[in-house]
Formats: C-alpha cells, sequence, structure tokens
DNA sequence: GCGACAG
DNA sequence: ATCTTGTCGC
C-alpha cells in the first residue's frame, strides 16, 4: 500500500551512503502537511540476535486508537554507523511499510530527520523515497547544540548547527527528558513539533528492560 | 590529536 | 539497539 517511488541500494560503503545523503538532500521538499491529518503512523525497528524487525502502527487522529499494526523481519546486515543509521534500518522499515493496508497522512519515526550532518536523517531519507510527509522524533541528539528547554510539556527550545535551526528539543512531558524533533519530508519543523505534542502520551520512563520482557511474553507479545 | 556520535 | 548485576540516587 505505501510503496517508495524511487529506489537504491541500501550495500553502500560508507563512502557511497553519505554521497547518496548529500544528493537526496537536493530532494527534500519543506511544506506544511495536510491540514487533515487522520491517521498517523509510529515507525520503529527492534534488533534482536542478528534480526533487525520493523513495527508499524497506524492510530487515528486525534484519539490515537489503533487502526492497523504491521511487522517485518530481516537479517542485520548494515553496521551501526553514527549519521548513516538509516542503512541500517530502512531496508526493514520498508517491507514492513508494504504490508500497510491503510494510508497514514503521516509517518513519525523514532530517530532524526532533518537534524541530520547531511539533512539526511532516517525520516527525511524515508520520506523522500516514499514521497510522503515524514517527522524525525529522536530520544537523544546526533548533531547541534541547543539550551535544555523549560520543563513543562510543551515547552521546547532549538536545536541549531551554527546560525541554522535545524531541529527542537521538546518537553512532551513536564519533567521528563525531552525528545528532539526536526522536519522529515514535505514538513515544516513548526508542524512537526506541533504534530510530535499531539501525539500527547508522552516519553515513557525507563523500567527494567527484563520485567518488560517478561510482561511481554506473557501477553504473547 | 581528542572528543562526539540517531539506534 | 542489545547484553546484563549490582548499585547509586531521589
Amino acid at each position: 500500500m505505501l510503496k517508495p517511488v524511487r529506489n537504491h541500494s541500501w550495500d553502500l560503503e560508507p563512502r557511497d551512503a553519505i554521497a547518496l545523503q548529500t544528493e537526496l538532500a537536493g530532494q527534500l521538499v519543506f511544506a506544511p502537511p495536510p491540514a487533515e491529518i487522520e491517521l498517523v503512523a509510529g515507525v520503529d525497528v527492534s534488533m534482536r540476535r542478528g534480526v533487525a524487525r520493523a513495527a508499524v502502527v497506524v492510530m487515528t487522529m486525534p484519539e490515537l486508537h489503533e487502526q492497523e499494526r504491521v511487522c517485518a523481519d530481516a537479517p542485520i546486515a548494515y553496521p551501526y554507523v553514527p549519521g548513516l543509521l538509516t542503512f541500517r534500518e530502512a531496508p526493514t522499515i520498508l517491507q514492513a511499510l508494504e504490508r500497510l493496508e491503510h494510508l497514514p497522512d503521516l509517518l513519525m519515526f523514532d530517530g532524526q530527520g532533518y537534524a541530520h550532518p547531511r539533512r539526511m536523517g532516517l525520516a527525511s531519507h524515508i520520506g523522500v523515497l516514499l514521497d510522503h510527509p515524514t517527522v524525525g522524533c529522536a530520544k537523544s541528539r546526533l548533531c547541534g547544540t541547543y539550551k535544555e528547554p523549560p520543563r513543562e510539556r510543551g515547552a521546547y527550545t532549538h536545536l541549531y548547527d551554527g546560525d541554522e535551526v535545524i531541529g527542537a528539543v521538546v518537553r512532551t512531558r513536564t519533567g521528563v527528558k525531552p525528545v528532539f524533533v526536526s522536519a522529515g519530508h514535505r514538513m515544516t519543523l513548526d508542524a512537526a513539533i506541533e504534530l510530535v505534542l499531539a501525539c500527547g502520551k508522552g516519553y515513557r520512563l525507563p523500567e527494567p528492560t527484563r520485567w518488560a520482557h517478561r510482561a511481554a511474553a506473557q501477553t504473547g507479545a
């Protein structure tokens, strides 16, 4: 249902991968997303025992009721290299997205978008390949400088690369670690911030992973 | 040369 | 991201 309008090899040496990112950056479209967003998709990938598993959950907006969920597995075929995360996760993500029966108006990723050394983080890259609106929502900083935002939910500060604003550090929940928001493709930073806050469940407090796994196992997840 | 470094 | 026990801090 959701397939790339263009494609390329993912088996690239860092040097070529970097060149591709720079080239694709020139195709980024910076524009407001659709005014009416009814379906939002959250995308993430787990790396377990040599297997990459991408999960996509489509939810209604603004109720955030689950509409659909799909997964895709694939052998891990690329190492983690700061700045090249896309080459490690994208192949599996694209496979999962093709299994979607519904067409989300927006895709949100656990990673950077424009806030990337070459302005081509995971969210932007996949957005360009799909030519679909995307937002990058990372748990930590890849590049750029910023001041800690006020502790209240909704507060944020800009993330800079020199004089350019490349993203924002957003407080989705009062007193909790902020997230790093940046525009993906066919998106603006302001819209991205607004959308992330609209998906108001917020950031989850860290909890012992072994307990989470245990709970997941009992639920059959 | 020494750090920093999405997940 | 994942592995993995005890331990430090509020």
